[in-house]
DNA sequence: CGCCTATTTGATCTGATTCAAACAATGTGG
DNA sequence: CCACATTGTTTGAATCAGATCAAATAGGCG
């Protein structure tokens, strides 16, 4: 997959359906492809970057060092996502972005986006719209942190995960991948790796996830919803036709 | 103040300068005044609007209902906060949002925001940005319900209300007002009625804050700061220049 | 006054953390 | 091809921050 199909595939997923001259036009747009290690930070809290990503192959996060050696990890992002698309508009980064895994991202320049953006401004609310849906994603993730229980965090997690890999097209069935290790997912669940572990093991019990090498196979959806209270709504993965 | 008067102030308080030619389209726009009443919904989730609301005067919030009676608050809108600006992009609301004293709204409709801000661009900018503003502080919550102990959320959230009053100028020296009842911020940070309480008494106790009768009066900011981890620069209030 | 809502206190319980250590898997250099 | 370092997972035991349950007190207001 291209830089440019992946792109169109992601404002697709959210709704948005492009004509031929949009998806050309988004071919047209230049920019840089860059291979990062594990645990490799691309952009740092404190940054102010000139350009913008999007994660080609592998797994990134949004995360940021509280006091006491503790990370809060606030965002899993997969193919098709623009973690920093927010940078366009506010200049300092106040969290950093990692590779989890060996990935693989896009950069444009800002000046590229802007210009983009003002040539094509259906594709300009889209990508608006998508910042939305990340915001979207944090309330709903802050609902589960604050509100859930551990077994149902992670079932949460795990149902957000399939579905928005199932969205751009990366999910075989009820399988994808998702390399996170323990350590990471009680980073983003506000949790203690080792109650992650033993939950984990609850969920297997359960039959409604297997969760080994980085794959993550969902045996039982609907379990699987039910445990995680998961209502996929605030995904806006449906269309949407602007008002009149 | 009027509503216009407010927007252009609210839109300063991000760092946007405004033209006069700005300052005068802005106060062009038609909208309409609604008061509410305490503990009113004005959006629920499930609707579809076709306005947008700004808080006049008074104090809002964004809450969703979990399972199990719990409600998680998850942004208080204080007078010129826009909280429902994404709906013009994401049509199924996905929360609700409520007065929590007596407040006054200006609602505009969709129409007029979607030919404002094509009319606008600059402003149209400012008002993503003012969305990604929201997207960040949703991010620190996280990180405070997540990561940080009772004490230093409830810390954390007075030094957030504090400074974004002062931001619109509604703040008088270190006092501001904070109609939001025990409850309600239990609700916001994730606890319990009872532990937040007790926690205030502790606050109060290290003579750092009075909170009293809906007054925020913070006795030792840098205290407080420390207390809470905080550091502003999530809420962006500095200016920023457009990138080249 | 009597009603309703918000705050406060006390006592008990528990989900999750912390600390500590074993175990498994993978990779690296000699 | 093995010794060993490294990183991730698993288990056990002790502890704690914060929840829950229950009830008292304090305001505000028609």
């Amino acid at each position: 997959v291209t830089h440019s199909a992946l792109m169109a595939k992601k404002l697709e997923s959210i709704g948005v359906d492009l004509t031929g001259d949009e998806r050309a036009a988004i071919a047209a747009i230049p920019c840089n492809i860059q291979h990062l290690k594990a645990n490799q930070d691309f952009v740092r809290e404190g940054d102010r970057p000139t350009r913008t990503c999007m994660v080609i192959d592998g797994l990134a996060c949004r995360y940021s060092n509280g006091e006491g050696g503790k990370r809060q990890i606030m965002s899993f992002h997969i193919p098709g996502d623009i973690p920093d698309l927010h940078s366009l508009f506010i200049r300092v980064m106040d969290h950093s972005l990692c590779a989890l895994s060996d990935t693989t991202i896009a950069s444009i320049t800002h000046k590229v986006m802007l210009d983009f953006i003002d040539r094509h401004p259906r594709i300009g609310r889209a990508f608006w719209r998508d910042t939305l849906i990340d915001a979207a994603v944090f309330r709903e993730w802050m609902v589960g942190i604050g509100r859930r229980s551990a077994y149902s965090r992670i079932a949460h997690l795990f149902c957000e995960m399939l579905l928005r890999m199932q969205a751009v097209e990366l999910a075989d069935g009820n399988t994808c991948s998702f390399a996170a290790s323990q350590a990471e997912i009680a980073d983003a669940l506000g949790l203690s790796t080792v109650h992650v572990n033993r939950t984990l093991q609850e969920l297997r019990g359960a039959r409604l996830v297997a969760f080994e090498g980085g794959k993550l196979n969902v045996l039982d959806l609907e379990g699987l919803k039910a445990a995680g209270e998961f209502d996929p709504t605030y995904l806006h993965l449906d269309g949407y036709s602007e008002a009149a």
